[in-house]
DNA sequence: AAAAACGGATACGGTTCCGAAACATTCAAT
DNA sequence: ATTGAATGTTTCGGAACCGTATCCGTTTTT
């Protein structure tokens, strides 16, 4: 049973949540930024810079900056791969899990209060 | 009736959508512009930076700096207002209109292709 | 052991963005 | 006509980002 929306709520229920989190003064993520982290928390690991960036057709230094800035955030953290010392794993954070879930469910907050 | 969705559906939603925008090489736009885009093609004119600026609860250079870019991009004009030329008339375009009217419906198909 | 391949980070030149403050232009009030 | 307020833009220093190319450490191959 899938979800089924017009193109028009879509857009309005986008606009929400945008809306949320540039209100909220949460940092301003970009689309490729929002990718990267919903990838890291919603498909399984292990990640690696290589990894996300041929998943998101990016090259590295665009994951490795984006590692960056969200690493300053706390919303995720680099650990070498012990087993294959060039690797870089990157893991959730208890922070971030707070940040992506509370996305979630403003999203379906937004979602149910949408018009007809 | 309103639409109903779990959080993992959510993010898994906005994970599909922040691939493909990531993925088509499109503009990278952040939370604020698309908010700013959106606002501008669901929200009934006229578009002010003032009253966006206010709609989004940012400075008034923000706007200004986003309105650079996506005008540089045609996703939106600006016009001086006859009737009190100190404002600016944010409008629309055309390319504007099939890039919003091309991203929703990216959105709806993700939307029917959600796993359970 | 030497060379090639791999994974990630860094350097570079350039663009965009930020918040805060100052700015020009226009309108309204006196 | 002057003053004051309102609207939008510009400036400033500082930060983040881009793509391309290069570098460094590690692993694999020969």
């Amino acid at each position: 049973m899938s979800i089924h929306m017009r193109p028009s709520q879509a857009l309005r229920l986008w606009q929400q949540a945008a809306l949320d989190e540039a209100a909220a003064g949460r940092p301003d993520l970009s689309f490729r930024q929002a990718a990267i982290l919903l990838t890291i928390y919603l498909d399984p690991p292990p990640h690696t810079v290589r990894g996300l960036a041929a998943r998101l057709n990016v090259t590295k230094p665009v994951v490795t900056r984006a590692l960056d800035t969200m690493g300053a955030l706390n919303l995720v953290s680099r650990h070498r791969d012990p087993a294959d010392r060039r690797n870089v794993l990157i893991r959730r954070t208890v922070e971030g899990s707070l940040y992506v879930e509370s996305f979630g469910d403003r999203i379906v907050a937004r979602a149910a209060e949408l018009p007809l």
